[in-house]
DNA sequence: GTCTATAGGCAGATAGAC
DNA sequence: GTCTATCTGCCTATAGAC
C-alpha cells in the first residue's frame, strides 16, 4: 500500500466512522483500527486530529461537488432537481440508519464550535445555492428560489433526522413523495436553458 | 440550600449545558461549576452519568408535557395547534442560536446509541401523536393525520437546523410562516370539540 | 516512511475525613 | 449530607528505534 493510499483510507475510515458513530464520539485509535493502520502512524500524514476532521470535511464537500457537476449536464432545471430528489431516494436506508453525514456534522459542529462549523455549513450553503439556482432558472423570483431552496433542505433534514431517530424510512418516504408532487404540480413555464 | 434544590439546580445547569455545548460534549465538572456544586458531591445525587442524563430527559419530557397539557385547554384543534406554533415563534432566538434541545439531543443519541436514543425519541414521539390528535380532531383521516404531523416537526426540526448552523432566524420565520398560511387555509368543517 | 512505547491531560467514578 | 483527594482508564500527541 502506497503512502498517498494509507492516507485516503484513512479519511474513508474516518468519514465512515463519523458518520456512523458522530464526530466526538470518534477517537483516533478507532480511525487507525478501522483503516488498519497503527496509531503513531496516523500522526505522520495528519499533525493533529483537527488536520484529519479538515480532510474529510474537504473529502466530502468534493464528492458533494462532483454530484451536483453531473446533474448540472442535464437539459432542464426540473431534470436536474429530480435528480436530486433521485439521490436522495437511493440513500433512504443510509440515512435512516446513520443519519445525514452533512447534517449530523452540521449539529456537532454547532455544538463544540471552532473552525469545524464553518466547514459543515459549508456543505449546506453550496446546496441552497446550487437548488436556488434551479428554481430561478424555472423562472421564480430570487426571493421565491431562496424559499424554495430552504424549505428543500430543511424538509430533508428534518425527515432524515425523524426516520434515524425512530429508525423507519417512512419519513422521508414521505418527504420524497410530497416533493415529487410538488415539481410534477410546479409551472413549467418561464424556463431558461 | 436544601438537599433537593440541590438536586434540581444539577439537573437544570445539565439541562442548560447540553443545550448549549451538547450532551457528550459537557462533562459533570461542568455540571458541577454550572451548578456551584462540588465535584465529588454530584454523586451523591446520581450513581452515574447515565442517571443524570436521564434525569434531564425526564425533566425535559415534563416540560413538555405541561406546556401541552396548557393548549389541550383551549377550545378548537385549530387554536391548539396555533398556540404551539406561536411556541416556536417565541423561541426562535433561543433555536437559532442552540438549536433544538429535543432534536439536538436525538441526534447525539442516535449516534452513541444505547438507553439514551430510547429516551431522547419519547419527546418526538409523543409530539406526533400530540399533532396527529388536533389533525384527527379536524376531521382528517388517520393517514392525513400522521403525515400532518410528520411534516410539522421535520420542518420543525429541519428549519431550526439550517437557523442553527447559519445563525440566521429566517429559515426558522419562513417556516412559521409557511405553517401558519396552511393552518389559515384548511377547511375548518368536520371540527369535533 | 513505519511502528512501538509512552508521556501528559482530562474524564468518570470512588474513598474516606468531616 | 458534604467535600477533598485520588484512582483508573482513555484520549491526543510525541519520542525515538527500525
Amino acid at each position: 500500500m502506497a503512502g498517498t493510499e494509507k492516507r485516503g483510507s484513512l479519511i474513508r475510515a474516518a468519514d465512515s466512522l463519523f458518520h456512523r458513530n458522530g464526530f466526538e464520539h470518534t477517537s483516533i485509535a478507532d480511525i487507525a483500527a478501522a483503516a488498519r493502520v497503527p496509531l503513531g502512524n496516523v500522526y505522520y500524514y495528519f499533525k493533529t486530529r483537527g488536520e484529519l476532521v479538515r480532510s474529510v470535511t474537504d473529502h466530502r464537500l468534493a464528492s458533494v461537488r462532483a454530484r451536483r457537476a453531473e446533474w448540472d449536464a442535464l437539459a432542464s432545471p426540473r431534470d436536474r432537481l429530480l435528480a436530486y430528489v433521485k439521490s436522495f431516494e437511493n440513500r433512504i436506508d443510509e440515512f435512516t440508519a446513520h443519519g445525514c453525514p452533512a447534517g449530523g456534522l452540521c449539529l456537532e459542529a454547532n455544538k463544540v464550535g471552532g473552525p469545524i462549523a464553518r466547514d459543515a455549513a459549508s456543505v449546506f450553503r453550496e446546496s441552497l445555492q446550487w437548488l436556488g439556482t434551479q428554481f430561478r432558472a424555472m423562472g421564480l423570483s430570487d426571493r421565491q428560489a431562496r424559499a424554495n431552496a430552504a424549505q428543500i433542505l430543511s424538509g430533508r433534514q428534518g425527515s432524515v433526522l425523524l426516520a434515524n431517530t425512530f429508525k423507519d424510512p417512512k419519513f422521508i418516504r414521505l418527504e420524497i413523495a410530497r416533493l415529487k408532487k410538488w415539481l410534477g404540480d410546479m409551472p413549467a413555464g418561464n424556463e431558461r436553458k
